[in-house]
DNA sequence: CGTAAATTTGATGGTTTTCAAGCCATGTGG
DNA sequence: CCACATGGCTTGAAAACCATCAAATTTACG
């Protein structure tokens, strides 16, 4: 079940503050929704984590249906998002990195939306909705990176609703991950997500993916092994996915 | 461009409400924004309506990147909107039918995302955005019509976002616009639309809709006769585009 | 009535999926 | 330590599906 061990992984916050000394050090504070606050506010904001969570990979987060109390901030490993068809088909909405947070869909809904696996081992942050509502509606700041954060998740879904070509996906796909993970310079990409959930997020088959990887390796824009792949010609695949991104000029509903 | 015989063909909202007698009495009022409000605030609510436009089809409402300061009501006809990616190709988001709403980004943007094009000979009503806005935040009956029309579209633009076949793409949508146009019993549905703009919004080819369209007639489960098309085993269709509505347990970003 | 546009049908080709098999790493039990 | 099973990844061959090109037919409209 979902919080198999759950007593035992999480660390109270004042043990995980005590252990890591708290918001203003830890390792994703720059991607996290707390990036942009002064000191002070990130103070506040640290009295909001209620506990941190070490997730097995394959270990579930949270099941859709279920009540949504919390909202999590990825500190470390990938944190997929998912739901179920009426066969029981898995279908990935999107990978959380370290910085996301999962789970906004709960500010405005009593239920999550969707099913939350850990792809890889991965630490997450709790928060209280509630409080995280409270302490937004106070801090311009928080509700524009909660804003932000929001229209970003829509932009990327309306990203992947086009019909681009297996390459378009896979090029995009490949280069937002390094932008996200953002591997020292020279360093390989280690992707935390196997080639089916890859496949499955850009609604391909896997051995496309698989295909479409040894192409690019062939024609020399980057080199593969195993999950770690080096970008050697990143330009190459920029101007591949360049339709994905043009496409939208202004974040589109309608 | 866009305005072309504005000035003619938009009644002001005193003539307008004399030959109509005002939005007690639109015949398009049950589908509308106002459709949920009591008399005394649809009285109040047709004092937002500054006017009425006649538009023939192929005639443009609004240019995506002008100030949006008016959100339109379709009061009859069918308004499509697009946008033009970086090769000035078009790309249907959406079709507006009567009692639909465009504009709405407005409440929150200063420019409308999208261009908007009558399809068909349409009329369309005139609210300000700036009213509309302050009328929302007295009116929660109002502010439910607004949210659900933003979820409503939001759902629609996923449902688009999945991989499926052309067959349950054409399924899907003649049974959304059967629903939508709610032709009489017995009476065939007329599409607004060409077969150009229907494929592209489905991201299909012209021809494949067609083809699509033949097949279905074929097996018995609808008659065409260009635009008029006849559902005649509405549950077949829906067997097939079952996937595309049950794919979304909630509306659901991430 | 005639021209342009829309719709339909046919033939062809390309991209992706599907089915099938092999490879490789990891882990387990003897 | 090895045999073996497992699951993820990769590659190959065939088929399905849809787009594209081309042309016939119909419809719309000045």
């Amino acid at each position: 079940m979902a919080y198999e061990g759950f007593a035992c992984d999480v660390l109270p916050a004042a043990a995980r503050s005590c252990a890591t000394g708290g918001c203003q050090h830890c390792p994703s504070r720059r991607h996290c929704l707390a990036g942009g606050l002064g000191t002070e506010e990130t103070q506040r904001w640290g009295t909001l984590v209620s506990g941190v969570l070490n997730l097995a990979g394959g270990k579930t987060l949270f099941e859709a249906g279920a009540p949504a109390q919390t909202v999590y901030s990825v500190r470390a490993g990938c944190i997929k998002t998912f739901t179920l068809d009426a066969e029981g088909n898995e279908r990935v909405r999107g990978f959380h990195l370290a910085g996301d947070v999962i789970g906004l869909d709960a500010l405005t809904q009593e239920r999550y939306p969707m099913h939350a696996v850990a792809v890889a081992p991965s630490q997450v942050c709790h928060v209280s909705r509630d409080e995280l509502r409270q302490f937004a509606t106070l801090t311009p700041a928080l509700m524009n990176r909660l804003v932000d954060s929001l229209s970003h998740s829509l932009r990327s879904a309306l990203s992947l609703a086009g019909d681009h070509s297996a390459e378009q996906r896979v090029a995009a796909f490949l280069l937002q991950m390094h932008s996200r993970l953002a591997p020292l310079p020279g360093r390989p990409l280690r992707l935390p997500m196997g080639r089916r959930d890859i496949a499955n997020y850009l609604r391909l088959a896997t051995e496309t993916v698989c295909r479409v990887l040894t192409r690019f390796e062939q024609a020399g824009h980057l080199a593969v092994h195993d999950r770690e792949i080096t970008l050697r010609a990143p330009a190459a695949l920029r101007e591949l996915a360049q339709s994905l991104s043009l496409e939208t000029p202004a974040a589109a509903l309608h």
